[in-house]
Parts: structure tokens; C-alpha cells; sequence
DNA sequence: CTGAAAGCGCTAACAA
DNA sequence: TTGTTAGCGCTTTCAG
């Protein structure tokens, strides 16, 4: 009853449709309709609450319309890690495609913390996302529920997700890894090097396991392959190559699970006078932008990254639409490109 | 006219406070107080609605909070492009810094594209965030209203942003420039390269500004600079690279204005023949993670970016909930770290 | 085609 | 200490 104007705080926006309703001298409900479906009021009522609204500078108040809609236009993409080079372009992609349909995305970093899933499972819970994408290769859980069993729709992306019915697009990890044994195998290596990702990570598991199914394919056994554990990043690399450094016979053939302990490894072996290719070949993962500007260049099994975002979150926004994902599961081609880092085994 | 009670028959999985407070039998004000305030509450009480909160899986309906509290717990972070590696491990620093008060933050990513303010102008006039961190170095706008003018309170990381009030976190660019021109002109250089960003920009206006400035102060004219257009990417790098290919006396000594281009450059003068540092030294600016493991290893002035993004949100935090920021403009150490891409200029 | 009115789920005065 | 009572700003029947 009282004009009371301006009263907020910080809140933006001061202007609501009451405002607009009574500078166009009709009811709220019309402005909402003229706003929602212009096409059910009449011409000139139309003309006028735009105009109203055009001088009033309204927005909708979000809140109150989710409220209402039960509905918030927010997006969780749940990432591993935020400042990874790799998770950066698909991020891109998602939103790209969000925009298209009025989506925005909240970012949810694990940090590589299991801990920190908690957090999101409350946020989905309290109902201010629409959708979650999971890049993480987990469904978020913190202990008592898991994400998956609060009823919002789901896709998942980069990283098959065990135990997720939900669309997911990814590349076939285990296929690329068993071409990267016959890269190395067609060039005559014998003796392997593997740098791990987190132990337990499903990306890391399927690229182990296919490297080691495609050196089976070419009769190398265990004892033939020494493996280092890491993390999906540039320290893996490193810690890799010291203890290399040290072997009486190593490995000539490195496949790294992901390009930047690939890109470490190179420079700290070739930093203590060994030679890529020519002593020591290696092939990393992922096929981030930077993979083409280490010397020698990295060959490389390269992710459509930017693609696998962009589709992801299309399969996501037709979950939440409702509709059939007529292909729920999504994989994308994942090519071993050819660099100057991998060749033919010394003699 | 009278309120008709409705008590269960809402979407399935959502229980609301009235459910709580049926279950616990007191009323819905005094379940939200438990949960707010849990020392207003008697022990008892307190005791019975955890109790009822517990078994009913109850959490917040955080639009109908939001709509009531007229906030959000919401940060809008403004990149200009959330694919650069500089910005990701600045959004780890703010996002550490968030989650300890309880915020969560949307990405709003420019993709380099003015355009795309508009919608991020949009989300916060209808009132979706609590804050903006501005890492763009402009306070987006859409045409008719400039963000600043929307009253929701901001933080700038990274660049300066030109008539913003608010607090500031950044590095001094320019003086970090001129650090570079010394490095240079103590090595004996003569002839420079400067690498740019995107024209306009201010972090690229800095750099090149401090950059003159401390070649003016060797008593080097701009007829010993060659300039290449480009824009924080490694695009820029290689078309440099191919134009100081070209050139009859080149430049012994190239500044980028970001590592990437930095590194891109000397990829591609290498692959065509030329050494680094002896027939040219590079310089690259952020000091991102894979400087060191190129070869030569960069020489690039190291931008604090975790802490960055830490400050930052520390500051919008302090601005938000009112308080007095007691330093507005921060300035973090860059320092130049050198690697070995840069050295004495040829004889 | 338009308006009145009932809430979405929650919090904050104000009483009791 | 607790309950009652108003809404936050919007959408959406249901009448007219």
C-alpha cells in the first residue's frame, strides 16, 4: 500500500513490476503475460507496457520468478580441477552452448578433493541448479546421499561416470591408449614407460589398462613396462623422468596420461642430456594448445575438448527439457596426432 | 481471502520447512530460527527440529531464501576468456577464498567478445549475484547501462578497471615492463620486439607503456621497437615469429605480452633456424606453470595469480558486507624471473 | 483480452 | 522463547 521506493539495500533492480504495472495503467498479471507471451495480449496494451518497461529500465527479479517457475537457469558443471589447461576449453564449449539458451553455469572446483563434493551435493539439493555436468568422472556425494539420487538431471562428459544413467559424451580412452602401444610398437620399442593419473580415476584406469592391452597385442608382458604414479599434472612428469634417470635399462617409449607430464618429463630428461625421440620417445594425452610449442612437439592422442562441452551440454539441456536423448551415449573421435616427440626405437 | 493450508502436495523429494515444523511440531518461524540462530531456540526445541530436519532430509529452498533475504550468495566473475591459463589459477584463488564464506560463483566468460557483457549486465540487474570481480580490465555495460551504475558491489583483479571505485588488486604492469626494458638493455640489446594484446586493453597498455618507458630511459627511440598486434594467445606469438623471419636486422630482443606468445614465438624462430637467447632473447609476462618446462625455459615476470584471486575475493567479501576496505588498491610483487630465454645480445 | 487473487518457500517484525 | 502475520516479486488459474 505504500509507495515505499528505494528502500533496499545494494539490491538492483529497485524497479519491479508493480512499478511498470501502474506507469502502463494496467495489472501485473498483463505485464507478465505481455512479457512471457506478447502474443496473448492485445497490440496496443503490448505497446505500452513495453513502453512502460523500456522507461522504468525493468528486469524481472530472478529470485522471485525461480521461485515461482521453480526453475533457476543455472548449470553445475562439476570440474576436477579449474586451473587445469585440459577442463578450461571444455568449459568454453558448455558455455557456449548454455548461452544459447539463456543457460548460465555455476563452476564447481573440486580441487581434486573428494571432500569438496559435499558442497555441491547441498547446492543441487537447495534447488538452485536446473542441471549438473560432470566432468569429473564421480557422481558428488557427501557421505549419506549421493547427487545422482536428488532427482536432477545429469550429463556427464570427458569422463564416463560408473554407475550414472545419464548421458554422457567422452572419447574412448582405452581405444586411443591401445593405438598410442601400437604407435610405439610399430617403431620397434620394447621397453615402456607409464605416467599414471590419480589412482582410481576413471580416465586413468581406461588409459593404463588400454596401454597395457595394446602391448599385450604386441607380446610385451609387465615386467616390460615400468610404471610411475602422478597426478594429471606438470610435478608427475618430473618426479617420472628423476627416477628414469636413475634406470640402468629405461624404457625408450613414455606415454604420459595426460600432456603436461608429458611436456615436464621431455624437458627434464632432455635438461639431463637425453634425446626425444631419439633416445627416449613420448606421447601424452589430451592434445592441450600448448602440446604444439614444446620442442620437439608432443605427439599426442587429442581430446575434442571444445566439442565434448558444447555437446555435453546439449544432451543436458534436452535432459532438462525432457527429452529423449536420442543417443545417450556420445563418443567422440580422439586421433593420436603425430608430433616430433615419438620415433623410431634406438638400435 | 483466507489463507487455505495446503500441507503436502509438493513436487516429490521436496520437503519444505512446513513439513519440519509440522514434524516437530512448532511452527515454520521457529525452524527457520534453529537454523539461522540456533541460541535463540531453547535446548529442546533446538533438539526436536534438528531431529525433524534430520529425518526428513530438509534443505532450504534457497530461491524462496534468496527472494526474503534479497541476496544470493552468488559471486559473478567476469573473465575475458575462461580458456587462458593465466585466468584459471586465478578463479582456484577466488574460489578458495568464496567457499570459506559460504559463496558459490557463476562464470561469466566474455570469450574475448564484448558483446557478450550485455548478458552478465542482465544477470546482475535481475539481482541473481551479491558481487561482481571484475578481471577484464572494463566494467562490462550493454549500450544504454554500465554495470557500475547497478549498485551491486565490486572487486577488480588483474587490471585496473579505468573509473571503477572499488578495490583493486593487480600487479603494477608497468613498472614490471620497465624491469623487462632494464633486463634487456643490461644484456646489451639495441633492437626490441614487443609482442602485444589485444589493442585497448589495459594490462597491453601498461605493458607496452612501461616498456617504451624503460627503453626510453636506455635512450632507445621507437625506431629500434618493431610493434606486432596480437592478443594473449599463441596465435601471436607465431605471427610474429613469421614477420621477424622476415626482417633484414631483427630485433635481438622480443617482449610478449603474455607467456603464450612468448612461447609460440620461440618455438617457431627455433623451428626456423634461430637460437635462444644467442641470437635473440624472449621475455614473456604471467609466469604461468609451463614457462618452466619449454626449452629454453622462459624468462617471464611471474604474476602472483593464486593470490590474486585470494586478495580479490577477500576484498569483495569486506565490500559486500559493508565493511570498510582499508586498502583499496592493492599492488603485488611481479618479479621478473629469469629463465634461460634471455641473455647477453649477440656480438 | 484483462484483472483479481492465491500463493511459490522462506524470514522477520511484532506479539504473546 | 515461541507463534502469528505479513509479505519478498513474480506467475497463473479463474472469473469477468
Amino acid at each position: 500500500m505504500e509507495g515505499n521506493r528505494r528502500s533496499a539495500r545494494h539490491s538492483p533492480g529497485n524497479v519491479t513490476i508493480q512499478d511498470v504495472a501502474a506507469r502502463a495503467g494496467v495489472s501485473t498479471a498483463t505485464v507478465s503475460r505481455t512479457l512471457a507471451n506478447p502474443e496473448v495480449v492485445s497490440a496496443t496494451t503490448r505497446e505500452r507496457v513495453l513502453r512502460a518497461v523500456e522507461a522504468t529500465g525493468y528486469t524481472p527479479n530472478v529470485a522471485a520468478r525461480n521461485l515461482r517457475a521453480r526453475r533457476s537457469m543455472m548449470i553445475l558443471v562439476i570440474v576436477p580441477n579449474v586451473a587445469s589447461p585440459f577442463i578450461a576449453e571444455v568449459l568454453r564449449g558448455i558455455d557456449d552452448e548454455l548461452v544459447l539458451s539463456g543457460y548460465d553455469m555455476i563452476i564447481g572446483n573440486l580441487d581434486n578433493l573428494v571432500e569438496r563434493e559435499a558442497r555441491y551435493v547441498k547446492l543441487v539439493q537447495s534447488g538452485q541448479v536446473d542441471g549438473v555436468m560432470i566432468t569429473s568422472g564421480r557422481i558428488p556425494g557427501d557421505g549419506d546421499r549421493s547427487m545422482a539420487d536428488l532427482g536432477v538431471p545429469m550429463a556427464a562428459v570427458c569422463a564416463a561416470v560408473p554407475g550414472l544413467t545419464a548421458p554422457h559424451v567422452t572419447v574412448d580412452d582405452r581405444q586411443a591408449s591401445i593405438d598410442v602401444a601400437t604407435h610405439f610398437l610399430e617403431f620397434g620399442h620394447r621397453r615402456f614407460g607409464y605416467i599414471s593419473g590419480p589412482a582410481g580415476n576413471v580416465n586413468e584406469i581406461d588409459r593404463y589398462d588400454g596401454f597395457k592391452e595394446g602391448l599385450r597385442q604386441g607380446g610385451v608382458g609387465a615386467k616390460d613396462l615400468t610404471y610411475w604414479p602422478g597426478h594429471f599434472n606438470l610435478r608427475a612428469g618430473v618426479d617420472a623422468a628423476e627416477d628414469f634417470l636413475t634406470l640402468e635399462a629405461p624404457p625408450t617409449a613414455i606415454y604420459a596420461a595426460c600432456d603436461e607430464a608429458a611436456i615436464s618429463f621431455m624437458k627434464t630428461v632432455i635438461s639431463a642430456g637425453r634425446r626425444v625421440p631419439e633416445d627416449v620417445s613420448v606421447v601424452g594425452f589430451d592434445g592441450i594448445d600448448v602440446a604444439r610449442f614444446v620442442r620437439p612437439t608432443l605427439t599426442t592422442v587429442h581430446q575434442p575438448r571444445y566439442e565434448l562441452g558444447r555437446t555435453g551440454a546439449q544432451a543436458l539441456l534436452k535432459a532438462i527439457a525432457g527429452l529423449e536423448v536420442e543417443e545417450p551415449v556420445v563418443r567422440l573421435a580422439a586421433p593420436l596426432i603425430q608430433g616430433a616427440s615419438s620415433g623410431p626405437a634406438p638400435v
